[in-house]
DNA sequence: CTAAATACCTGATGGC
DNA sequence: TGCCATCAGGTATTTA
């Protein structure tokens, strides 16, 4: 379940691999994903792949003529084979590359995307309606205050809406609610200037941590059964329904919040 | 405008 | 052992 942080470590497992090389030839299999994939994104053969860059969980291929917008969804991976390796089931496109390797995208549930644009990526659709980086300097408590003014929406949703921030999934909304003290169900607008701020740095700190324990499988990255290392790190309350809060003991409680699971503490989180 | 529901998809899991 | 039902999850889009 890729959230930001396993985004970015992807971004940063291949970059080595695929940056200032040559696409030598692109391969469909599937092209039904959640959006098709279009004719155009052949324009990458034989482009030089400049850099690759991460805005939000989209992850961008740049080229002189264009950009490949690519999306892991929920079940999503990329990795880098060896040219002859065969592909496997879920593996639904192919970019070879001139290194002898391919940059390979493996995606059982199929709810990612590959796209291609030739503007420039900050005038996309997809990106422009897009909120700050929760990392950037942009995403603090005022934003954040702001954003929840006069909003009933719960806060859990709240901080997963990519309008006002990016990168916030389920897993990491629940984590941040916790560790600010915060429920997940209560309204939006009635946090104060306050738990805005402490809410903001801990969406960042419970991000940045998850992405430095990311990292430490970045060695391993092209091997297809890596795991992300930051699935491994003790998560406080998601999936531990029943079981004792670590910081006080109560059983933690599971609720439905407009169809998505959360977890919180009823004890430390008022 | 806001908020909630819907759509997309497969694999894992649980009940019978 | 098999089969059906349920759930998980990101996010654009549709509906109210």
């Amino acid at each position: 379940m890729p959230e930001l942080p396993e985004v970015e470590t992807t971004r940063r497992g291949i970059r080595p691999y695929v940056k200032e090389q040559r696409v030598t030839k692109v391969v469909i299999r599937q092209p039904k994903l959640r959006w098709p994939i279009p004719e155009s994104i052949y324009t990458l053969q034989d482009q030089m792949i400049l850099d690759v860059q991460r805005r939000s969980k989209y992850l961008l291929l740049n080229s002189p003529k264009g950009t490949a917008i690519i999306h892991l969804g929920m079940s999503g991976s990329l990795r880098i084979t060896e040219a002859d390796e065969a592909p496997r089931k879920h593996d639904h496109f192919d970019f070879s590359m001139e290194n002898n390797k391919i940059l390979r995208y493996h995606d059982p549930r199929r709810f990612g995307a590959l796209l291609w644009t030739e503007e420039p990526i900050a005038t996309h659709p997809l990106i422009t309606t897009l909120g700050p980086e929760p990392l950037s300097t942009q995403f603090d408590g005022k934003h954040l205050f702001k954003a929840t003014r006069k909003r009933r929406i719960a806060i859990k949703n709240l901080i997963m809406n990519s309008h006002i921030v990016v990168g916030v999934g389920n897993i990491y909304a629940s984590e941040s609610l916790f560790l600010a003290g915060i429920r997940p169900g209560i309204a939006a607008g009635r946090l104060t200037q306050q738990q805005c701020h402490h809410l903001c740095e801990h969406i960042k700190a419970v991000l940045s941590r998850a992405i430095t324990q990311g990292g430490t499988t970045l060695k391993d990255f092209v091997n297809p059964d890596s795991t992300p290392g930051y699935f491994a790190q003790s998560l406080n309350v998601y999936g531990r329904t029943g079981q004792p809060c670590l910081r006080c003991d109560t059983p933690i409680k599971q609720k439905q919040i407009a169809q998505r699971s959360s977890f919180y503490c009823p004890q430390c989180q008022q």
